[in-house]
Order: C-alpha cells, then structure tokens, then sequence
DNA sequence: GAGTGGTCTAGACCACCCG
DNA sequence: GGGTGGTCTAGACCACTCG
C-alpha cells in the first residue's frame, strides 16, 4: 500500500500472478484464493485486484466463474498473430536465419484500391516498399507496402533501408504510432514475377494477404500486399469469443 | 440511480452510447464530454462509467487520450472473424442462397493429429461429421469435424443432421460452451477427393484451416479441418493491440 | 493553471453456486 | 447458509496535455 516505485499497483499484481502461472505455482485448473484474500495480500483493495486480475482474462490466462471463483485456464499459450507485435516477432522462432532485402523504395501515384485502403485520393502520393524475406536463404515473403505520403513528409527514401529492421518503430517516431488492423487472406497461385521472386512454379500455391494497419483514432498509416510461400508458411489466430 | 431492470448500468450505458455511435449523434473523431459529466449525466459514480466505456474501447470504438479526452474512432467497423461467432453468421452476408449438407457422422478412433488437438488417447472415441457448404449449389467448402465421445456420451448419430444449422448451441445443450479457440491457415493444392467434392481441377488453390475450440477452463470441444475453395473464399481478420 | 483521464480506496449490497 | 464473484459508490490524488 506505500509503493512508489511509479508502476499502478494493479500491475505490479497483474505481473507478479503471471509470474506465478509461469514458474506453476499455480497449475492449469487450479483455483486462485478469493479476491478477498488476494486483495488482503496485496494490500490493495479489491476493486484494484480486479483491475489486475481482469487484464489477465483478457489474455485467456484466467477465468472467472459467478458464486465459485477464479481459475487457471487449462489452456495452452499459444502462438498468435491476432496479436500486433510487429514484423520481426512473427516469423517462427524454431527457424534459422531470416533475412529481410529491400528490393525497392519509391514514391508513387496510388492506385485506386491502394488509395481507398489508405484513405488519400488516387493519384496522390505514397511511398511505395518492396521487401523479400529469406528463411536459411529461401525466399519465402514478398511485402509491398504504402504509406500515404503525407504521414512521412520529412522522410528521404534513402532512410527506408536502415529503418526497415523495424518498421513499426520507424512509423512511431514519425507520429503514426500503430494501434489496429485488419487483414485479409486468401489462397491463391503463383503467377509471373511473384513466382519467380520466391522461386516458385507457376501455379504453386501462395498465401496472400492484404493489410491495413491504423493508428489509435483510425488513420490509416499502411497498406500491404504480402505472398506467402504455400509450402512454409502458415497463420495462426487466436478466436475471443 | 434507481434503475431496477436487472441490467447492470455500465451495460445499460454501454449501449446507450453505441445507439449514439450508430445513429451518428456522435460521429468519427468527435471527443466525447469528459468522464465526470458523463458520470453526472447517467447518474452513476465515474468507475461505472468507465467500465462502460472499457468495453467500446476493446471493440475500437473509442479511444482515450490521457489529458485529452475520449475520442470516437475513425476505424470503419468491418467483418471480423477473429471474434467467434458461430458457423453460420460466417459467409457473406451478400451471398444468395447458402446450403450446408451433412456428408457424413460415425464414431471413429481418434488419429494421433486429432487426439493431441482434443487432449484424449490415439485411439480414443470421436465423433466425426463431415459437411459441405455451397453458395447458390456451388460447393465451396469442406469441413471435416472431430469431437470428444467423452463430452457427448448421449448423443446418438441420428440427432446430428438436425443440429448441423446450429452446432455451437448443440454443443451447448451438452454443457459445453465454446469460449475461446486457435486456427492456422495454410494455402494448399486441391488434390483426389477433396478436389472433386469442390468440383475443382487438382492443384487448384484451396485454403486450407484447422481449428480447434475450447471451453472456458480450456477444454477442448471441437477440432476441425476445413478445405475453402480458394477463389471464392477469404478470411477477414482484425488485429488489436 | 485548468481540464482531462489513470489509479485507488473502503466499504456496500446483490446474484450465483454449492453442500 | 456461507462463500464466491458482479456491481456500485463518493470521494481522493496523481499524471498528462494544452494553451
């Protein structure tokens, strides 16, 4: 009740039961003492235990069951990409060495669908990325992303490729920090140059996604078309009910 | 303050604020008044009110600014197959006519992929029911279903067909309620059967789905493979931060 | 400095589940 | 009936943003 080390009590709480569902302290299934209790031991009160406790549901870490209690969810923590966590985390952690090529940076009049998806007029600017991402040397991704110009006024082309190690990082310290996104997914067949960039036969297949990525009050800040290696690549999605 | 429907305020709030969001009484990018007069004006503490306001912040449709305000997003409200919903909600809502046939349900022996997904022995009774799904009689989708025998000792093959337009609440009406679940996408060829129930040339663009569903303590209810003919199908997903 | 959201309290009563 | 979580209060002080 008299830390100050500046981090809200209901974190500190939130952390420290992480902790103790990561050592196993506490157990898949396992029932977690009241909020009484826990709210006693933590010298806080219970509503500020809640806080804590609530953050951890919303992970699927807990459950809460009305007039029984709290329990450890038997759960699997699971990979999940429904998560924004930037580009760099998502590749399998099991894999060798990735590599990630620029291929071209430019500036370009948008297309009709890019424009829409970016919310500028077409015709307007954007700045236009293609990348290739190699796993162990084996091409696997091609990313070919816009942003709208306007968003990167001060940005010279020839930053693009130090800043492409984290793209994410790039767009926050321009202002445009990245908060939600939608994406779509479709399977479909290699085809012409795509094919041969990710040395691929014709009519192989590819998964392809489309992306817009938003800031917290819904600007957009950028739009990708991504392919996919059928044979090595896969999403995984967490579902919320 | 002396409200006694049984709903809770937060809820009644909560939604009260959405009517405002959909007919547009308040509109992208308005701030809304701050939180004490909100308070004042529902005559509720400002906690209840914020525990409204929480959850249109989870569904990203406000934002809060700290020091500034709380904020309407801009972000259009778009399909969204990461929040579970039930099978049949699922195809476009454009579509004319959807069918769902019920191929097949037998007991079967668990194989090794679809006893590790559903937590029970190789070997182990499931239930498998295969359908497929077509949009105006094109076939468009396969789904290839397991469930535990154990969580549906009473179930006899025949109620099948009839609770296939809704299987989540025949899950239900067996005490198991879907809370939660992981899905991986894949794109594949088409190839032998699956290739000619979807009437498509094999090597044809399919992706490809396993799902599987888990109760709230983390049990789980179903496992699932799903074959989606590639050029009529796509996964919308959205990513929150 | 004024206004906003972020955190927190120390209680209270209710609804639910179980033996 | 006893224990649990669900809701709610009427304040308080702090941290942040902006003019």
């Amino acid at each position: 009740m008299d830390r100050i080390d500046g981090i809200p009590h209901y974190v500190r709480i939130r952390e420290e039961i992480r902790e103790n569902l990561l050592s196993e302290k506490l157990k898949k299934g396992d029932r977690l003492p009241s909020e009484e209790e826990l709210a006693a031991f933590y010298g806080v009160s219970r509503m500020t235990l809640r806080q804590g406790i609530n953050d951890l549901i919303d992970e699927g870490l807990l459950y809460r069951r009305h007039g029984v209690g709290t329990f450890v969810s038997k759960n699997h923590l699971m990979r999940d990409h429904s998560r924004l966590n930037g580009f760099n985390q998502q590749p399998e952690p099991s894999s060798d060495e990735i590599t990630e090529e620029l291929l071209s940076a430019s500036i370009v009049q948008a297309k009709a669908h890019v424009a829409k998806a970016l919310g500028i007029e077409e015709g307007d600017e954007s700045i236009r990325i293609i990348t290739l991402r190699c796993i162990d040397g084996e091409p696997i991704t091609i990313h070919d992303i816009y942003l709208p110009r306007v968003l990167f006024k001060n940005v010279k082309l020839g930053d693009i490729d130090a800043a492409m190690s984290n793209l994410w990082e790039f767009y926050s310290t321009h202002g445009n920090v990245i908060k939600n996104g939608i994406q779509r997914l479709e399977a479909r067949q290699a085809e012409g140059e795509i094919a041969e960039q990710l040395k691929l036969e014709s009519g192989a297949p590819i998964l392809y996604k489309e992306r817009t990525l938003y800031a917290e009050d819904g600007t957009p800040i950028e739009f990708l078309y991504c392919y996919n290696r059928g044979d090595m690549y896969s999403v995984t999605i967490r579902l919320q009910r």
